[in-house]
Parts: C-alpha cells; structure tokens; sequence
RNA sequence: CGGGAUGUAGCGCAGCUUGGUUAGCGCGCGGCGUUUGGGACGCCGAGGUCGCCGGUUCGAAUCCGGCCAUCCCGACCA
C-alpha cells in the first residue's frame, strides 16, 4: 500500500488538498492565471448538487432565468457600497471589435447592478410582486491568491434575486433560502453547517443584513460556502424600482439575493476527504457502486465479468450510479486504491471464488469495512447501504465539529488556542466592531456568524469586558 | 504589490559549481510476453525549441544581462 500515496492530512493540509484534486481527477488548473478547469468528475459532483439546489428552487416557486454577463460600468457605479466593496476584484473589458469601447463593460462580479434597473421596468404594482428569479452562470472575480475551488478568478454558482412588496416578505425569503442551503449543505453533502448572521464587517457590500451557513473543515479551518442576503432598498432605490403599492404609493421594492457556488464542492473534499483520498456521499458521488473483477485468465475473466454486468445492469435499473471497472491493464489492487482516491462509496469485489460460492464481497470507503455477501443479498442490500453511508459520513464530520468546538474561557486562552487546535471557538460579544477588529488582527480569526436569533450572551464580552449582546463564533476561515 | 524559491520529456527530478561534441534517471505512455483476491514484472520502443530574448565564447542546459511564468510566505479577499 501507499506506494504512491497522497499527503498526510495531518502533515500538509494544503498539500494533501492540491494532490488528491489533482489526482483524483476533480479538477485542474486553468491555462489563464487563476482559472480552474473542473473536470467530468468534479463537475458530475456539481451537477449532484445543482440538481439539488434547483429542484428546491422550483419547489419553493422560483424560475430561472439568465443575464449577460457583460454589464456596463456605469450600472455597477450606482451603488456606492457594492462598488467600494467590488472594485479591486473586477476585470473590466475595455476593447472590443478592435475598437477602445465608449463605455466599458465589467465581467460581472454577481449581477444585483444589471438585474435590478431591468427589474424596475418589469414592476408597475403590488400585483406584479414578487418576482422569485435565479439564474446558474459564471462570474468573475480577480483574485490575488488563488485555491481550486476555493477561490478561483472564475467560477459557477447560482444567484437568485428576489423582489417583494414589503420588507417581512423578503425577510422571510431570505431566510427560507438559507434553509434550502442549510439542507443541501447537510441532507446532500453530508457536511454540518452553523446557520447564522454575519457581522457588519462581514455583510455583502450593499446589504442590510447577510446570512450564511459555514462548514467545518478536516483541518479546523471554516468555509463559508452559501449566503442569503437582505437588501432593503438599497438596490431599488439605487436603480429607481418602484412599484404602486396597495395604498397607491410610489414605493420602492425590497430586494434579496442568494448563492451558492462551486466552492462547495472544494468544502465536500476537505470536510470528508482522508488520507486515502475523497470520501463522497453517495448522494453526489457520480459513481456510487464500482464492480471490480477478479480474474487470472480468460476464462475466469468471462465468467467474473458476467456476474459482474449482472450486478450492474441489476443495480442501474434501480437508478444506482454503478459501473464496472473491466479495464484489463490495471490489476485488482491498483484498481482498489484508484477507486477510493475517487471516493465511490461502496465497491463490489467478484472473482473466481466468489462466482462458485454465489457470493461477493463488499467494501466501504467510509467505514473501511469489508463484508462477505451472496450476490443476491448484496444486491438488495445496496440502496440501504449507500443511505447508511450517507448517514454515517454525516456522523463522522458532526462528531469531528463536536470535538472542535471549544467555549471560550478568557481572551488569552482563546488567542493561544484558535492558533493552535483551531475549530470553532464560541463565546460572548459586545457587538463592537473594534474588538471584532482586534481579535481578527491579532489571532486571525474571524467572527463566522452570530446567531440568527437574540440569544443570552453568556457572559461578558471577551475581548473588552463590557456586557455581551451575543454568542459569536470564532474560527479561522478560508 | 513586498520577501523567498523554482523553470530541463505528460508528471517528479538530476546535470549547472569547474562550458565540450549522443542531455540523463524514476514514474507514466506504446508493442510483445508472463501476471491478476490491496498500488505486478521482463524485454523492446516513442517522447526534449533545457521558460523566452539577447550577450560572452571556437563551443552555452551550464557563465552574464533583461524579460516572462509558476509556487511558498506576507499584504489583499463576501
């Protein structure tokens, strides 16, 4: 074993992350600075999750729709904030058809600058509220450092855009998507989130309040990885949307929007991955079930490889992603460890022995675990199989947040330990942003979210001693 | 944008100090054969503008100058 192994994890976090991308076959990096070309295995694992996120788009009465990308500069001017907040980030496109452009156009960033003056000529009244939109697309963002992934100068994501008649409405909705992103997060990827607030520092430029659900990753660090943001006004009052309201006012409408990107896919493989490699839920592994055949000639090879469709053709009529893995370079051994760097979920050994006994051997990437079999119980057993490893990666990313969450005791020892063990470290906060401030310059921690409720604090604030407001959390973060 | 490092075959590297004629090694790749229950082995073979431009020299992967790119650390970052 290991002869050509990964990274330890414990080792080389970073390292360990580069390799078994690479390796693994989710993605590599673009051939311009910064980019990432996701490859028919990773990308497979973002159709899973699109899919996800798309059928509870639809179930919660939202359409899709798709904007250009190119938005002309002056939009994103009109918003003071949301452009302090983007500018070091856009790539702008200043020629075109050879000619320097009269007005240049900016690669959007996310699209609230050109879909909210377009919303303002679709809204005349009330009647024509709300308007419950997403689209899927690419965005770009210039990036000083780049992590494939994790921040990339282009990636995919959704971003739905939400207008409503009154304030309560789009609050609800806000949060209504945070909870679709929640469940996703959990029920799909198999990854425990903290839902909360973010603090004002934190908040998306241009929003009154954001929202967000962050995972714990293998190495401590956190990932924020879905936001819901409300806007208020601010967007239409910037962009002039207004719309008769049921007293025949003028008014202007209140705004959200959320998304959610390919990063998370970048947080599946650390919040799950080993020092074998990926581990997948099997709700988005694009190969649940590998078939290994076991032979050493062409007759025993003919007769594996029989049970072995067998199986298949069994298993895919139950709408199980399985393949057989009959490729004849590669011996049985190379073929098992390839497999688990992929992170297939459940692999199904036959061979000779196996065919005379009716029987089979089945292998768990998440437990490890092998089992013995017959062919028909394995069968049937399958779809159990592939919930309870659903269900028990879940477990061992919960049971990994649990023991990295820490309480904290003092300023001091929170300021040792979040170098040290990292995680999530929780404790009472006045609301200041200069203590915010002063944690995140002398520890590199960041206050992840506070919750989305008033809660009791708990205590006095740790950094200035004055009465708590809240429980923030504290982790460093990606 | 600061500090450091690196660019030689698809990948990982040696060679450079002390210039020299066919530029090497491992993995991978192709063919043939033996193998196949945890990363097989043998033989044969294909594959290189030595990052780019210029300079020194009879001669440059090697020395000199400039440029470019990438990686790490920092700053920056929803």
């Amino acid at each position: 074993m290991a002869k050509d192994g990964l990274p330890k994890q414990a080792e080389d976090f970073p390292a360990w992350y580069q390799e078994v991308v690479k390796r693994s076959g989710m993605a590599e990096n673009g051939l311009a600075k910064g980019t990432m070309v996701m490859k028919p295995h990773g990308y497979a694992v973002w159709e899973h999750i699109q899919r996800a996120l798309d059928d509870r788009f639809k179930a919660t009465g939202h359409e899709n729709l798709l904007f250009p990308t190119l938005i002309p500069k002056s939009l994103i001017d009109k918003e003071q904030e949301h452009l302090d907040g983007f500018s070091p980030e856009l790539t702008i496109v200043t020629i075109g058809g050879g000619e320097v452009l009269e007005e240049p156009l900016v690669m959007r960033p996310t699209s609230e600058t050109v879909i909210w003056p377009t919303y303002g000529k679709w809204m005349q009244s009330y009647r024509d509220l709300p308007f419950l939109y997403n689209q899927w697309c690419n965005v770009f963002r210039w990036e000083k450092r780049t992590r494939i992934f994790l921040r990339t100068s282009e990636f995919i994501w959704q971003e739905g855009h939400t207008a409503h008649a009154t304030a309560d409405e789009a609050k609800e909705e806000v949060a209504r998507m945070l909870e679709v992103y929640r469940e996703v997060a959990e029920d799909v990827l198999a990854i425990p989130v903290l839902t909360g607030k973010k603090t004002p520092a934190e908040t998306f430029p241009g929003a009154v309040y954001s929202l967000a659900i962050e995972g714990l990753m293998r190495d401590g660090k956190a990932l924020q990885s879905g936001t819901s943001h409300f806007l208020g006004q601010n967007f239409s009052r910037a962009y002039d949307c207004q719309f008769l309201n049921q007293d025949g006012e003028q008014e202007y409408a209140w705004g959200t929007s959320w998304g959610f990107s390919t990063r998370m896919v970048g947080g599946t493989i650390m919040a799950h991955g080993d020092d074998r490699g990926l581990r997948l839920p099997p709700a988005v592994a694009p190969v649940q079930v590998v078939v290994v055949p076991i032979y050493k000639n062409d007759e025993e090879r003919s007769g594996v490889l029989e049970v072995a469709e067998k199986i298949k053709t069994t298993l895919a009529g139950n709408l199980i992603r399985v393949k057989v893995d009959d490729r004849d370079q590669y011996r049985p051994g190379f073929k098992f460890s390839e497999w688990e760097l992929k992170g297939v979920p459940l692999r199904i050994e036959v061979g000779p022995k196996d065919v005379a006994a009716d029987q089979v051997v089945i292998a768990h990437r998440v437990s490890g675990e092998k089992q013995t079999r017959s062919t028909a119980d394995a069968i049937g057993q399958v779809a159990g199989l592939l919930a309870d490893a659903q269900k028990a990666i879940y477990q061992d990313a919960l049971a990994y947040r649990e023991a990295n969450t820490h309480e904290i005791e003092s300023y001091e020892s929170f300021a040792e330990g979040v170098e040290a063990e990292s995680g999530y470290w929780v404790g009472p906060w006045c609301g200041d942003e200069v203590c915010e401030a002063k944690v995140s310059s002398e520890t590199k921690a960041t206050i992840r979210v506070v919750p989305l409720e008033p809660t009791d604090p708990g205590g006095a604030c740790i950094v200035c001693g004055k009465p708590g407001t809240q429980r923030a959390t504290w982790a460093k973060a990606y």
